[in-house]
RNA sequence: GCCCGGGUGGCGGAACUGGUAGACGCGCCGGACUCAAAAUCCGGUGGUAGCAAUACCGUGGGGGUUCGAUUCCCUUUCCGGGUACCA
């Protein structure tokens, strides 16, 4: 119980913990009440209960390397108070956790430690569970999952494999099995049920064939048309591919052209790859949003990715050619706007279009396209660029020509990869026009339009003009009027286009599920059911090729029946999409879960999570529940009723400066030493940086760099690294322990502690470090302290800045971590975690300890009736936290609390009816020092077991109410008044009150505003 | 650029459908207890002026609606999150 030295606290408490100890016990009752809930399964939920079910969920953690920090528990600890409030209500309460162990990260991990990840993360899943257990949470651990489990991934398989034996028919907006859509294709052929081009490009695409044809089709033609149907395909695709990590990735994964997880360079890269046709449920989970109970924000996340745009595909004739180019616009009422088509560099259309004299432009052109990666075209995009084919379309209603351009603007990946260029109402076409000169016609007038138009009038409002027959329409009608024409005179029809793109999911990587597939005649076929799971064999070679192929092609002996098995595995996703099902019925070796489990606890009542998932494993769980919702698996069609986003925990986290050094390898001698051994890290302070980067490094002074760099040479020159001659400095960040976090024992605020920095075992690396600082305009080695600097920043491993609960749990007890986090603020706010709060919450439950007993551990328990006051004190806090806790809203309940148990101390309370009720209501927050006070006070039984006591407003009447009178809405006064006074009786009360004969001087009110039971204004 | 949030004491944050702004906690100040310190208990604590009663100001800035605005409307600014040549 004594704080360790190390760990920041408040002033004082150190010295005094022995001291508090005997005032609040919780380090020996704390560890009893967790291995009393173990050995009893007080938290069990039974599958067989006549009870109504309530399924509250956590997003299960990646159980990594660095244990759980004081963020993960802020969810947590939210999910458990519902779960342990609503078994008090009398629901049966699905309270599960588990663990997300396959995936990159887990692998990641492995590599890094030179261990297997299989031991890895069993060891991780180890620790974690033994931080929860010590923070005492409700769960029914005889419920957890395990996705890297084969009993667990054995379904995930199954899984896979029910999505590739279906298919999605869109007329009956459901997943059929494909042996249906043979039958089909068997009698009636494919004219009624072709499938659009989406991200697999499998043979056969866009064919129509007669059920004659099919007959004759060869078995691996009929398998390839079949692969463009099936939900889990295969398919030529460019993919993300990551050289570092050796592996492709899917969108979400890549930020800004870079992999999300260790910021590595991303390039396209055309490979066969494993999908997930979501796009063909893509308008039932952009529609279903509505009916969800999910922060708007999220939701919108979701429809925006997804991004669904309703328009016409319009075909524009060519001049000179018999072929017609597609363009898809939302905006079909501007079609008499139109100046110009673009089409993208990458487009099949370029070669075709383009008129001799113009070749050599457009070569140029699109390989300079082609070289501009992914990401300069993004950040780049205020250029304007493109070139003239040579050819014109017609228009179709006026068959003016109008000229063919390629430009880089226009995506290849969206719709068509061309658009119709409405200059005078699209912002990117009128920036092309502007500067290439081509003519802006204004199709659409309101009165706040400047013309001629300075920029480009987007707004779906106005009237059309200059439109033939959609003159004087409104925009909204001419949207209607315009599609209508195009669609009856044949030249275009009214399409949905999505942004959502099929979800890849295959990956070259060791640690995830293997696919139940093998190669037969090079056709992908499914392994039998009855021989799932497929194990992942142990390898200890696991690390990627750096290849397209995966770790487990290296295995000789990777076969089924003879035949090679896919060598890819499934990404991180795949797990975490239905393991809330699992949850159901855990055990279970026949099926995923027992009908009756999921008849029983049908969907999560209340989901707790991180924002970070909102497009990744919420929107892929929709998808597969609604799958298994349209094979009668499960029945709802929505896995989540109700979201709630908990904020992050930031840490602060210290960093330092390093000079980015080489060395100049001149002595043959050393060819077998590493260069990096010989080089100590040169810190340089932040004066030294900013004069650096500043560009005011002098001669003089670059040549007392390079004698500080080479007085610790062992082997060749040491010199700096230069961008533009400038010497590179980077940030680094370094354990927060090591910096002083206030002036005091003769260090100053922020100053590394240097010699305890150096002999850190975990960072060797800085042992022979070297600080160099600029004082009086010389370089030299540091003599003044060297002061850090400090950042807010999402806790993380790399930054240094985690802060474990352990300790906490072990100086404040686990019941303090647990209403210290729901104190810091609301549940969804983001905030840096600091300690400066916590002992108030301490504070309160010593309180709470001390008022029932005594200094000789005597229980001090009346069972006298408690007086009015103590009454009242209780049903305000019962209204309170029932509100409170329905509105998630837990840092005010907390508050209740104090000021509750502030009354009852001031009463000297300690009746029976009054803290039993307390203790009970309190147990879902603190629970180990409600049980045990409530054994103290002479239960054999669990407090989980105890009934939520009742509001009654009776005890909060009162007779008399207060008004506070105000003039002009300045309060001057108050009047104590009957609860139920009428009206007429305030006012007359008020008037003749001695201070509003002061206030009003004589003068006569103009109005007197009464609010029965809130306020009385004078206006004067 | 667009779409969501959000600006309240020294700090974290309260405030029901417009009705006494600053609950609760931290910190700080004073007092009791103690040889002393810690813990504990009691009192104070938005700003300005005043010995005081009290007065004036005060929820990012400006304007409006209202008897009355942190709350509603307009406008502006700053911060956080998401997202983007998506046609």
């Amino acid at each position: 119980m004594i704080p360790s030295k190390t760990s920041k606290y408040p002033k004082g408490l150190y010295l005094c913990c022995l001291i508090r100890a005997m005032d609040y016990p919780f380090e020996a009752f704390e560890k009893k009440w967790q291995a009393y809930w173990e050995c009893e399964k007080t938290f069990k939920a039974h599958n067989d209960s006549n009870l109504p079910k309530y399924y509250v969920l956590d997003m299960f953690p990646y159980p990594s390397g660095a244990g759980l920090h004081v963020g993960h528990p802020l969810g947590y600890i939210a999910s458990d108070i519902v779960a342990r409030y609503k078994r008090l209500n009398g629901f049966n309460v699905l309270h599960p956790m588990g663990f997300d162990a396959f995936g990159l990260p887990a692998e990641q991990y492995a590599i890094q430690t030179g261990r297997h990840p299989a031991e890895t993360t069993e060891q991780n899943i180890n620790r974690y569970i033994s931080q929860l257990k010590h923070i005492g949470f409700a769960y029914d651990w005889d419920r957890m999952v395990n996705t890297s489990d084969p009993n667990y991934y054995k379904w995930t398989q199954w899984i896979f494999l029910q999505l590739y034996q279906h298919w999605y028919d869109h007329r009956q907006k459901k997943a059929r099995p494909i042996f249906e859509l043979i039958h089909h294709f068997e009698t009636l052929g494919n004219a009624d049920c072709q499938q659009p081009a989406l991200s697999g490009n499998v043979e056969g695409i866009n064919q129509i064939f007669s059920a004659d044809e099919w007959k004759s089709y060869s078995e691996q033609t009929k398998q390839s048309i079949l692969m463009n149907y099936r939900l889990a395909y295969q398919g030529f695709a460019y993919v993300n591919w990551c050289e570092n990590l050796g592996t492709v990735l899917a969108n979400d994964e890549v930020k800004d052209g870079v992999s999300e997880r260790g910021g590595h360079p991303v390039v396209r890269r055309q490979m066969r790859q494993w999908f997930l046709r979501v796009t063909d449920y893509a308008d039932r989970l952009h529609d279903d949003l509505a009916q969800l109970d999910w922060p708007e924000s999220m939701k919108e996340m979701q429809r925006n990715w997804i991004g669904r745009s309703e328009g016409v595909l319009l075909d524009f004739a060519i001049k000179g050619i018999t072929e017609k180019i597609d363009v898809f616009t939302t905006r079909p009422d501007t079609i008499f706007g139109v100046s110009f088509i673009c089409i993208a560099p990458e487009s099949d259309w370029v070669k075709r279009l383009t008129t001799s004299d113009r070749m050599a432009d457009l070569t140029a052109y699109v390989a300079e396209a082609g070289n501009r990666s992914e990401r300069e075209r993004q950040t780049d995009v205020k250029r304007v660029s493109g070139v003239f084919t040579g050819t014109y379309a017609l228009h179709p209603f006026t068959g003016e020509e109008i000229p063919i351009w390629v430009a880089d603007y226009v995506l290849a990946g969206y719709g068509t990869g061309a658009v119709m260029g409405v200059p005078a109402h699209d912002a990117r076409d009128f920036r092309f026009a502007a500067h290439f000169q081509l003519p802006i016609h204004q199709v659409i007038t309101d009165p706040t339009i400047q013309t001629p138009l300075q920029e480009a009038y987007e707004e779906k409002r106005g009237t059309l003009i200059h439109s033939d027959f959609l003159n004087g329409l409104s925009v909204q009608q001419a949207l209607k009027t315009a599609a209508q024409r195009m669609e009856e005179q044949g030249l275009g029809q009214r399409q949905t286009h999505y942004r959502l793109r099929d979800a890849n999911f295959s990956r070259q990587r060791y640690w995830g599920e293997p696919f139940p597939v093998y190669y037969h005649d090079q056709m992908a076929t499914a392994i039998a059911e009855a021989d799932l799971p497929l194990m992942l064999p142990k390898m200890d070679d696991f690390k990627p090729t750096g290849n397209p192929e995966g770790p487990l092609a290296k295995l000789k002996d990777w076969t089924y029946n003879n035949y090679p098995i896919e060598t890819d595995t499934m990404p991180g996703f795949a797990g975490s999409s239905w393991y809330f099902l699992r949850y159901m019925d855990p055990q279970n070796t026949a099926c995923f879960a027992s009908k009756e489990a999921l008849q029983y606890w049908q969907d999560v009542d209340m989901y707790i999570g991180g924002t970070e998932h909102a497009v990744g494993h919420l929107l892929y769980s929709r998808f597969w529940h609604k799958f298994l919702f349209d094979l009668g698996y499960v029945p709802t069609s929505e896995p989540f009723k109700k979201l709630i986003n908990q904020g992050m925990i930031q840490g602060v986290s210290a960093f330092i400066y390093l000079l980015a050094t080489g060395i100049d390898n001149t002595d043959a001698s050393t060819e077998n030493r590493k260069d990096t051994d010989a080089i100590p890290p040169f810190i340089v302070t932040q004066k030294l940086k900013k004069h650096i980067e500043a560009g005011l490094l002098s001669n003089e002074q670059k040549q007392a760099l390079n004698i500080i760099l080479n007085v610790s040479a062992v082997h060749g020159n040491v010199h700096y690294l230069t961008n533009n001659n400038l010497p590179l400095i980077y940030k680094r960040n370094i354990p927060i322990e090591f910096v002083s976090e206030s002036a005091e024992n003769g260090l100053e605020k922020d100053e590394l502690m240097i010699a305890a920095f150096r002999s850190d075992p975990a960072n060797t690396e800085f042992k022979e470090a070297i600080f160099i600082d600029l004082a009086d305009g010389v370089i030299q080695s540091l003599q003044a302290p060297y002061i850090c600097l400090r950042e807010v920043e999402k806790m993380s491993k790399s930054k240094w800045n985690v802060v474990n609960p352990d300790q906490i749990c072990k100086d404040y007890g686990a019941d303090t971590l647990r209403m210290y986090e729901m104190f810091l603020g609301p549940i969804e706010q983001s905030k840096p975690w600091n300690m400066q709060g916590i002992e108030g919450v301490h504070k309160f439950l010593r309180k709470l300890w001390r008022l029932v007993i005594s200094q000789d551990d005597q229980v001090l328990l009346s069972d006298d009736e408690p007086e009015k006051a103590a009454y009242k004190a209780l049903h305000k806090l019962i209204k309170k936290v029932t509100e409170d806790i329905e509105a998630l809203s837990f840092n005010t309940c907390i508050s209740a609390f104090m000021i509750c148990l502030n009354d009852l101390q001031e009463l000297g309370c300690r009746k029976r009816k009054i803290l039993e009720p307390f203790l009970i209501i309190l147990s879902p927050f603190a629970p180990h020092i409600a049980e045990e006070l409530w054994s103290r006070f002479g239960h054999t039984d669990s407090i989980a077991h105890a009934t939520f006591p009742v509001f009654n407003p009776e005890y909060l009447t009162e007779n008399t109410f207060t008004y506070p009178v105000s003039f002009n809405g300045k309060v001057r006064f108050q009047i104590d008044m009957p609860k139920d006074a009428s009206k007429e009786a305030v006012e007359a009360a008020t008037l003749t009150h001695a201070s509003a004969i002061k206030w009003l001087e004589g003068r006569t009110p103009k109005k007197v505003i009464v609010v029965p039971g809130r306020i009385v204004n004078i206006v004067l």
